[in-house]
DNA sequence: CTCCACTCGTTCGCTCCCAAACGATATCCT
DNA sequence: AGGATATCGTTTGGGAGCGAACGAGTGGAG
């Protein structure tokens, strides 16, 4: 039951953020940027943790698995490196990630002819098939735990999470 | 180079999200929802990524034994299973994470002495120290992956990341 | 045409992560 | 008191997840 840091009813949410005010102190700290940053990893953690135990486990897929499959998907075809990247995950990662996939006819690997490098993978027509059904319930269940918000604020969320990504570009080292 | 996602130079950033929705069709798909949530997703990938490349690396420590530590410091001693959903992990997840800690000695266990079933677990003087030092780091680091963010919108996000979460709890079955 | 530098995906070692099963302990019921 | 029941942390088995090292393959410089 990792639910994530607090507890019960909702109005202490805010407790462990005045916890934490409490402990460290008011010199030179920067709150907003803490409340908006472990919030991001908040509700990461628990509404992933959630996804993999309602629409997933059904598919005995994991979260990873299905972002995976769901690049592929949509953008057909992919190089095993652009695959990974797209996916969020490391090329090693990826290699046990698609071996897994594979296994299960979800997906095939074929070389490039001309780049005997290269491995290309492709969702199987039973991934597919899988990825039309699990998708509208995926998206059900982000409607759900979305469903206190209208659609101005999602919006609005959805903005505010781009300019961070943006941020994390600019920045990559 | 897990990035997630999107490639180059942040204009495209709403390409992914363009071709899903082409990719899928109009009927009967809540794409505001879909926005929102994916993103979540790629914040805070990329972001505990960069974290743990960071601030992290020098201190060795992954980004869960530092939330961990976090909660520890933060809160004080706690029993081994309140530890472990305060940290967003299963307690069995949390056995391993509390024993890397132990070895490089950040961590102290002790038994409980009414009820012996219980495992109290605290940060050692030297994880409160390292604490003090790291997270000030951490801290700045939130700060610089919100620098476009105005204080208002950082509010902003963060409060509509608590609504999420609040019906994340009302959900759990 | 042959080194040399580079890039590709895989492998390896280690940590995390969960579900489920488990042994030890505590509590409740009668 | 004592047996069913519940709860605690640990262990186990299998899939992620990373960095680093690796072997195979490509392409450029001389």
């Amino acid at each position: 039951m990792p639910t994530g840091f607090s507890s019960s009813d909702g109005t202490d949410l805010l407790r462990a953020e005045e916890t934490v005010r409490a402990r460290i102190g008011e010199h030179d700290f920067d709150f907003a940027s803490l409340a908006a940053v472990s919030n991001v990893f908040r509700v990461a953690n628990t509404a992933r943790y959630r996804f993999e135990r309602s629409v997933l486990r059904p598919y005995d897929l994991s979260f990873t698995a299905f972002t995976v499959l769901w690049v592929l998907w949509i953008w057909g075809e992919l190089e095993s490196r652009h695959l990974a990247a797209e996916a969020g995950i490391t090329k090693g990662t990826l290699t046990g990630v698609v071996k897994t996939l594979e296994r299960r006819g979800l997906v095939e690997r074929r070389s490039h002819s001309a780049d005997r490098r290269l491995v290309l993978v492709t969702a199987s027509g039973d991934g597919a098939a899988t990825m039309e059904r699990l998708y509208s319930e995926f998206n059900r269940e982000e409607a759900r735990i979305t469903q206190h918000l209208s659609a101005a604020e999602k919006q609005e969320l959805a903005h505010h999470l781009r300019t961070i990504l943006r941020t994390l570009e600019l920045l990559d080292d």
